[in-house]
RNA sequence: GCGAGAGUGGUGAAAUUGGCAUACACGCCAGACUUAGGAUCUGGUACCUUACGGUGUAGGGGUUCAAAUCCCCUCUCUCGCACCA
């Protein structure tokens, strides 16, 4: 007997197409638009633990999709690298000198043989990787054109720090007030920032969503994040100052509501606003808040707090005089950094109002009494002069429009994208080609400069005090301006990581150009990318920059596509097993026995445990290594169970013994081929039939990336074939062609035990005779009133006729019609008869 | 709190337009076979019932000849956002 012999298998065709170049793909004119097709991976961050079991999933995916696309003649691009800027090796760095360029670059070895020994259909001459100097000139140079675009600037403000990276982060980079990379509490800090003007494309980045075939999941969440909506703004008289306090509102229908005003602490006029008497309480209050972390100041659950400045504004409608406080639940980032307060009609503002003992007064006719809770629905108007008794939609606009007359406020719209933080206080990334020259400002690093290289460091230690520890480096630091010669000092801060990223499915187009980012023949031969496969948590950060770079080159000519990515699909995530205690806490796998099936216990104690599905995470032991899976069972068995385990998008657990049945069933298939003589014979009509139904089902669920499916398809036949005699010559050919897509190494194998050359990779996909996937006869179903009573084989496409008369003569039937009538008949032609019968 | 998605056997999961619920696989049971292997092959396996039959796709209601699928309500889980005026 004789066992599939995977390892050799694997290694032999591995080489194989290494030597051939078997997947390099060419620019060839020939071939035409339509047939041309690029699938994109998410490059994966080589970290030091090494592929995880989560990364074959999408990357195993597209492999299929592009296998079977070259079958069917299409010129399929299919790169993969690596995004190596980023935080963990410059981390390892600090903590044990090692160069991060070293560690990464072992880690870059480690992952691309682990790729490798996956078999994968990648163009490996296309490689790139972000950290490499080839690499990052271009990513420098596509930030000169942001600079020179007026797309980067310069800032102050407080933004996003946090003490355990010390670098400041992005909006996005934010999760419950803390830092999404290590979970640190984020504080404020004022430090010198360059920000990209993303804001700027907000809108386009909003309309461009409808054009893309992408999860309405992902389109929601980056429409939710761009947050955009449409309001007024509001200028409101000071009194007693002839400075006016602007704010947004959507419901400026609301005006006759609005009882006082608040604006943020951080607001410029806060100063000015406050009032002798009210001095010492104002910069108590300021001080108090600045103390807040960021959790602490957007904990809902807690009480609104604020503080009189001691101030009024005149309300433009009525001329109503109403006191302006300041208060911590009004964001200085989001619109004017002020409100009108309508504490009728906000929940907010009406939390705030009782706490303060501020007036409430109705202007939508509610359903409540304002003075106990907010009402919060529509309502005509009440107590609001010249739109009494209108709609929201109506006043809306008759309130603008007034406002618009007496140039009181405008029509206006607002985002809650904010622009993009854009420097890092770090050493292991994209240094920023500027320098700031004493008597020309800042200036760029000229192009034909660049790469401004990486320095080496002495220490990767960030000081902390916001500057990155390239400042160290006096040597570096100082140079001479290229406008004037004078004095000038580099630019310290880095790029962050998503900055590679933003472009990279360019690079891959023309990666060793060095005239240019990318090829233009190139890019208008391949782009856009028609399938890029990733993981969820991608949604708005990465996919959001990345969509912005592209708009921005794009505006520029510089790429003939507006959008980067066509169609997207996320990948579920692989989970595993976790037991659970009564007490929800989790034990570690390895204190776990299975003392009967299904039932564990905790080995230590005897505790009883329910099996859960978690995230897979070292402390729970339950991390499963693709390295050890393709040593026991074979890169195949991994693939195709990967694939078998559910649909591609769910998150799904691993389990291994799932996995032995994928490799007891590729098991079988070699054997079949290996002991069943191969005859050159026609199949029978039975084992045709299944074959074209199988040739029918896998095109189709492939073409689809529904390959849970197409196995179990794959599956029948190899059972039906299990119960021949013989082994038909043409179905062993066609099987193994189908089978080549999912388990490439076998599929050769089998290939050339059948005595054909390599490689079965370059052959034509089979095509079904679409009426031998038809069955000639067809169980139908006989009910009454919708219950199954019996069922009969009948002819494919019997008529309605036959099929009824043929029901009321069964026996079964008859029995359940004695001593009823009849009222209404339902035949669906080779699925059933329905008899209605009272 | 708001938004999105999901809930089907002991387990992972199937199921065009509403048309036999549970394909395929794991596990389990039985049999066969054996140079005892990670065996293999064949068959069985939703639940209740001796049977006839009944029940069953998170729970409840509805539409329909017919609902996992469509509509309403409730519950649970996952994800995202969270004082955005």
């Amino acid at each position: 007997m004789s066992k599939y012999p995977f390892s050799a298998i694997e290694k032999k065709w591995q080489a194989y197409w290494e030597e051939n170049q078997s997947f390099a793909v060419t620019e060839d004119p020939s071939v035409p638009k339509e047939k041309r097709i690029y699938v994109l991976d998410m490059f994966p961050y080589p970290s030091g633990s090494g592929l995880h079991v989560g990364h074959p999933e999408g990357y195993t995916a597209t492999d299929i999709y592009c296998r079977y696309l070259r079958m069917n003649g299409y010129n399929v691009l299919h790169p993969m690298g690596f995004d190596s800027f980023g935080l963990p090796a410059e981390n390892y760095a600090i903590k044990t000198g090692t160069h991060p360029k070293i560690t990464t670059e072992r880690n870059i070895e480690n992952f691309r043989r682990q790729i490798k020994s996956l078999g994968f259909s990648y163009d490996w001459s296309r490689e790139i990787s972000t950290h490499e100097s080839e690499y990052y000139h271009w990513t420098q140079w596509i930030f000169l054109q942001l600079y020179k675009k007026g797309l980067a600037y310069e800032s102050y403000t407080p933004i996003n720090w946090c003490e355990n990276c010390k670098t400041g982060l992005a909006n996005e980079e934010v999760k419950d007030g803390k830092c999404e990379r290590c979970g640190t509490p984020v504080v404020r800090k004022a430090i010198r920032q360059w920000i990209l003007r993303i804001t700027e494309y907000a809108e386009r980045l909003l309309s461009g969503l409808d054009s893309l075939d992408w999860p309405e999941s992902v389109k929601l969440m980056q429409r939710n994040w761009i947050g955009r909506s449409e309001g007024a703004t509001v200028r409101f008289r000071i009194e007693g100052m002839d400075e006016n306090l602007e704010v947004f509102t959507t419901r400026a229908d609301t005006l006759f509501g609005a009882t006082y005003m608040v604006v943020s602490p951080e607001h410029p006029l806060v100063e000015a606003l406050t009032t002798e008497e009210q001095r010492s309480a104002v910069e108590r209050y300021l001080k108090e808040t600045s103390h807040k972390s960021d959790l602490e100041r957007t904990d809902l659950a807690k009480e609104k707090t604020g503080v009189f400045s001691g101030s009024y504004a005149i309300n433009p409608v009525n001329d109503e005089r109403i006191p302006i406080w300041i208060a911590d639940y009004v964001l200085i980032s989001y619109g004017t950094g002020a409100i009108m307060a309508v504490p009728a009609h906000d929940t907010r503002d009406w939390e705030f109002a009782k706490k303060f003992n501020l007036p409430i007064i109705e202007v939508l006719k509610s359903d409540v009494d304002v003075q106990e809770e907010a009402w919060v629905e529509d309502g005509l108007h009440v107590n609001s002069g010249f739109i009494d008794g209108l709609d929201k939609h109506d006043a809306i606009e008759k309130m603008i429009a007034f406002l618009e007359e007496r140039n009181l406020g405008e029509r206006a719209i607002n985002y809650k994208l904010r622009d993009w933080i854009f420097s890092r206080q770090r050493y292991w990334g994209e240094p920023i080609p500027l320098l700031h020259c004493e008597t020309c400002g800042t200036v760029p690093v000229p192009e034909d400069r660049l790469p401004l290289l990486l320095p080496e460091v002495k220490s990767y230690e960030p000081s902390g005090t916001g500057e990155s520890p390239l400042a160290k480096i006096d040597s570096w630091v100082n140079t001479t301006c290229p406008v004037c010669g004078g004095p000038a000092r580099r630019e310290t801060n880095t790029m962050p990581q998503w900055a590679g990223s933003c472009w990279y499915h360019l690079r891959y187009l023309d990666p060793h150009n060095t005239e240019r980012f990318t090829g233009k023949e190139a890019e208008e031969y391949w782009m856009p990318v028609d399938l890029y496969v990733g993981g969820a948590e991608h949604a708005v950060l990465h996919l959001l920059y990345a969509r912005f770079w592209h708009m921005v080159l794009f505006d520029l000519g510089l790429v003939s596509t507006e959008e980067p990515y066509q169609r997207l699909i996320n990948q579920g995530m692989i989970t595993s097993y976790a037991y659970q205690r009564k007490d929800k806490s989790l034990v570690p796998t390895d204190e776990v026995t299975e003392i009967a099936p299904e039932t564990w216990i905790e080995t230590a104690t005897g505790e009883p445990l329910e099996r859960v599905v978690a995230k897979m995470s070292k402390s729970l032991k339950n991390v499963i290594n693709p390295d050890d899976i393709i040593h026991e069972y074979g890169a195949d068995s991994m693939r195709m169970y990967e694939m078998f385990m559910g649909p591609l998008e769910v998150s799904k657990p691993w389990a291994t013994a799932g996995l032995v049945g994928i490799y007891r069933f590729l098991d079988r298939i070699w054997r079949l081929y290996d002991e069943v003589e191969i005859v050159d014979e026609e199949p029978n009509e039975e084992l045709l039939r299944t074959l074209h139904k199988t040739i029918k089902k896998v095109t189709e669920d492939t073409r689809d990336l529904a390959f849970n499916t197409a196995i179990s398809q794959m599956m029948v036949l190899v059972n039906e074939l299990y119960k021949e005699d013989v082994f038909p010559r043409s179905v062993a050919e066609t099987f193994v062609k189908l089978l080549s897509p999912y388990v490439p190494h076998l599929a050769e194998e089998l290939w050339e035990k059948l005595g054909h050359a390599p490689s079965v990779s370059k052959v034509q996909w089979p095509v079904w005779d679409e009426k031998l996937t038809v069955d000639t006869n067809i169980e139908v179903v006989f009910q009454i009133n919708g219950k199954v009573r019996s069922k009969t084989m009948v002819r494919q496409g019997a008529s309605k006729e036959t099929l009824l008369s043929l029901a009321k003569d069964d026996a079964k039937i008859r029995s359940w019609l004695e001593g009823k009538t009849i009222v209404k008949e339902i035949v669906v032609p080779d699925k059933l008869v329905n008899l209605v019968v009272t």
